[in-house]
DNA sequence: GAGTGGTCTAGACCACTGT
DNA sequence: CAGTGGTCTAGACCACTCC
């Protein structure tokens, strides 16, 4: 199998990665910590013999790995990883649960507050509603026409300090659904007391189980530049679906958090077992 | 605020940035389809008036950010992005109710059965056992002392034409919890009918909550050859962890995914009102 | 102002694909 | 064997940080 193998030999492989690979491990046997500095450019060329160029190679290539961020005028350092924020499916149940609860006592828990560990004082919400043609893909998510119109809200909070994007989410919900209360079509309404699913209470439906899909990409440049990611942090992209009693889909969700500060964590309880399996406690 | 930025204008923004997001919006606006060549580095120094490595500047970055794959010899191509694996939550609550199932019911399905819409008989598939000291980290998640032994179960599938992963976990278990049945320690016992959970069932455990935790991150320059994923593509992890009715953590999984072909589906069941919210239903 | 990374050029050679 | 991308060199200039 190895002989098969059409793998350059040592002396042929290139030289970027040959760099790239022994300060990586210098930074997995520890020898390189968090925040400590890589070698300057000039400082590769000379232990590895190469040129400006395949010292970038190296640099560029551990950049987009995430292990290293870079800086003009600083040397490049190891990647200190934030603290991940934790977003857990149980905030599901909290919301239906408050949902239920009588306006005052709705009030007093804001939506912002579902963001992170964060000042409130220094982010900036905003919201924006409009409503747009289904088209296809929704249209077959919610069962309704291509040409049926879908309310969309936008949600989003941003650092005031930096600028940076904290929290992004659209929603859609079928304007059929949602029109006999005229107030949730009114983005003036936000941040609506109770949320999404006491906003749909309004119109009678009660959300009975919510579907999470949960996948990754790397951001594009614009989206780097607006949530303030380093190189090398992929996006988790989540699309959430909320269901209701006779399994329609009566919302849909579609979030973006970067992967390196976030965490998200799922709960799935199990029906306990009628009947214990037949080799059940077998070791004693 | 604008007035404020100091961005580089038009002019002075560095070209291989420039040549990426015109690249970009062409693969945006459709003029560029999925499969269809980019310019050759040739064509991208004429139309851009630059020199190679800043032609290859901006190849790399639409590369890193998964937008396109390249090969020698071959023009540059837009990725053509491949259908996804989903793996549900709801496969949980099946693992379950199988385990309870008496044996020649668990035996007829197997593990590998797992593994995505490919025909088993290309996978092959290895488990490895050892036992370690547990260390802090695990130590602290299971409750036990940081020298107790852990059991430590590694899986793998990999494609047999062309050598990659094809799936790849770890498992972790207190030895103190399954060495009553010394079945659980031998790893020839593998595949074994009927999972972990009825394994668990067998020294007198039953999982009653499964926590997943997700996160993701990019992969390193190995685990890119190992999984055969093209620059640009980022790595699903997830943390499974295996409650029992007394909230004991008794198995820790650890999985990744290429995110590029795999969905985490996580479905979460909520509790009806017991009282509707008083403006139930206000539309009508 | 010295040191450092970021950008850029012009051109060479090699490895691979496809005709 | 022509065309293409991958690697590499040697060196220039600029932007930025830190002393």
């Amino acid at each position: 199998m190895a002989s098969m193998d059409p793998r350059p030999t040592a002396a042929q492989r290139p030289i970027h990665l040959k760099i790239a690979d022994d300060l990586r491990m210098e930074i997995e046997r520890g020898e390189l910590r968090e925040g400590d500095s890589l070698p300057t450019l000039e400082q590769i060329r000379e232990r590895w013999r190469c040129s400006t160029n395949s010292a970038r190679g190296a640099i560029n290539l551990l950049k987009s790995q995430g292990l290293i961020v870079t800086g003009r005028g600083k040397p490049a350092v190891v990647r200190t990883p934030p603290g991940k924020v934790v977003r857990s499916s149980d905030r599901h149940q909290a919301e239906k649960d408050l949902a239920a609860e009588p306006e005052e006592q709705r009030r007093t828990v804001g939506e912002a507050e579902t963001n992170l560990g964060m000042s409130i004082t220094h982010q900036r919400f905003t919201s924006a509603y409009d409503t747009i043609e289904a088209g296809t893909e929704l249209g077959d998510l919610f069962g309704i026409a291509p040409t049926a119109s879908v309310l969309r809200r936008h949600y989003e909070a941003t650092d005031e300090q930096t600028g940076h994007l904290l929290s992004f989410s659209t929603s859609y919900m079928p304007v059929a659904l949602v029109e006999a209360n005229p107030a949730l079509l009114d983005e003036r309404n936000e941040p609506w007391p109770g949320g999404t699913q006491h906003q749909l209470a309004t119109v009678g439906i009660e959300v009975m189980t919510i579907l999470d899909k949960v996948t990754g990409r790397m951001p594009t440049t614009v989206e780097g530049q607006i949530w303030g990611l380093p190189d090398g942090v992929p996006l988790l992209i989540c699309r959430r679906i909320s269901l209701d009693a006779e399994d329609r889909n009566v919302e849909i969700s579609d979030a973006t958090y970067p992967a390196d500060r976030t965490e998200l964590r799922f709960i799935t309880p199990l029906q306990q077992w009628t009947q214990k399996p037949d080799d059940w406690n077998l070791g004693r």
